[in-house]
DNA sequence: GGTAGACCTGGACGC
DNA sequence: GCGTCCAGGTCTACC
């Protein structure tokens, strides 16, 4: 019998506004389906992949949320897919977290779905927020929408009902680069990526590490950028996917922005520079307040992301339509 | 330490 | 419809 899980969530979690939140929501094998806002995509437990579907079912008293599977889970399978589903949704984020991130910038207090923005959705495991953040470096909005795409259909294992995973480290390790190029078209990525899938596969890479507090900023931002294919505006980028959110993660949309909302002129490294002064106030918050900007800027064009179809983003974030 | 050029893909543009 | 140009962040070689 297919299993059910039951999740409780924060006093303020909203599905909706929380999970559409940062554009890898549009990545496969992420969906969101608009009309009835719901998030599905196929996880990779350890009996091997299952699809699951999740809808917020109450607000009040507290937020509670369910995942119905497309096969039955084992009880450790259970623990693996609350912890996968608790880190996309950033459900260990506290209430009191979003409170402090509100004191220092309340202007995202009250966002639309009532309880104020703070949370950015992730993937279930830091090895794909890794990846898609590589596929991302380089690259237009489309091209990384379709190398994510790809890599599922191609490396990705099925679920009992037919849908295709994020291809695991282990997969993706001894994946031959021609193919990654050939059939997921990540181009000159290809080696780089299979390098991380080893030394994540080698538990190089650990997430432990990374996100223990005694662990400083510095030294996670200074380890990240020892990553192939990974550089400042990875490593920025990254960080805040830990949940680390005193990097800014610049890249040419951090100018785009920085000249059309900010208001800021001159050569894009002075912008730039700029940025980074002006974001400083906001001290370990600084990546949300610039992100939640930039977030509030696309819905001003293109509606509540809520509403947002996966593949209309593809054509609507293109350089030339964002100009 | 700073910088130029290569890397690869796909959208935009001109014909 | 086809060919060419260009944007995008990282890496390497070089000064």
């Amino acid at each position: 019998m297919p299993t059910i899980l039951n999740i409780a969530a924060p006093k303020d979690f909203r599905l909706a506004r929380d999970y559409c939140s940062y554009g890898y929501f549009l990545l496969e094998p992420n969906h969101w389906e608009p009309d009835t806002q719901t998030v599905s995509r196929v996880l990779n437990l350890e009996s091997g992949p299952a699809h699951f579907e999740i809808v917020q079912t109450a607000i009040r008293p507290e937020p509670k949320l369910r995942a119905r599977f497309d096969r039955s889970l084992t009880r450790p399978e259970q623990g693996e897919a609350r912890r996968k589903i608790g880190r996309m949704l950033s459900l260990d984020v506290t209430h009191e977290q979003i409170k402090a991130f509100h004191k220092v910038d309340p202007r995202w207090t009250r966002a639309a779905g009532g309880g104020g923005r703070g949370r950015l959705s992730r993937s279930p495991t830091l090895f794909e927020d890794i990846v898609k953040t590589v596929t991302s470096c380089n690259v237009a909005w489309p091209s990384t929408i379709n190398m994510n795409r790809r890599l599922c259909d191609v490396l990705g294992a099925r679920s009992p009902s037919g849908k295709p995973a994020f291809p695991t480290p282990a997969k993706l390790a001894r994946t031959r680069a021609g193919t990654l190029r050939a059939r997921c078209r990540v181009g000159y990525r290809d080696q780089r990526l299979i390098d991380l899938a080893k030394m994540y596969h080698k538990g190089e890479i650990s997430e432990a590490w990374l996100t223990d507090p005694k662990t400083t900023d510095d030294e996670a931002f200074k380890f990240l950028l020892t990553l192939p294919g990974v550089g400042p505006y990875a490593a920025g980028n990254i960080m805040q996917l830990l949940g680390r959110f005193s990097r800014l993660a610049l890249d040419s949309e951090s100018v785009r922005h920085g000249k059309t909302v900010l208001g800021l002129t001159g050569k894009d490294a002075a912008i730039l520079k700029r940025m980074t002064a002006h974001y400083e106030p906001f001290g370990e918050h600084k990546f949300r307040s610039y992100w939640f900007e930039i977030w509030a800027w696309y819905e001003a064009r293109q509606g509540h992301a809520t509403t947002w179809e996966k593949k209309k983003t593809a054509t609507a974030f293109t350089a030339a339509k964002l100009k």
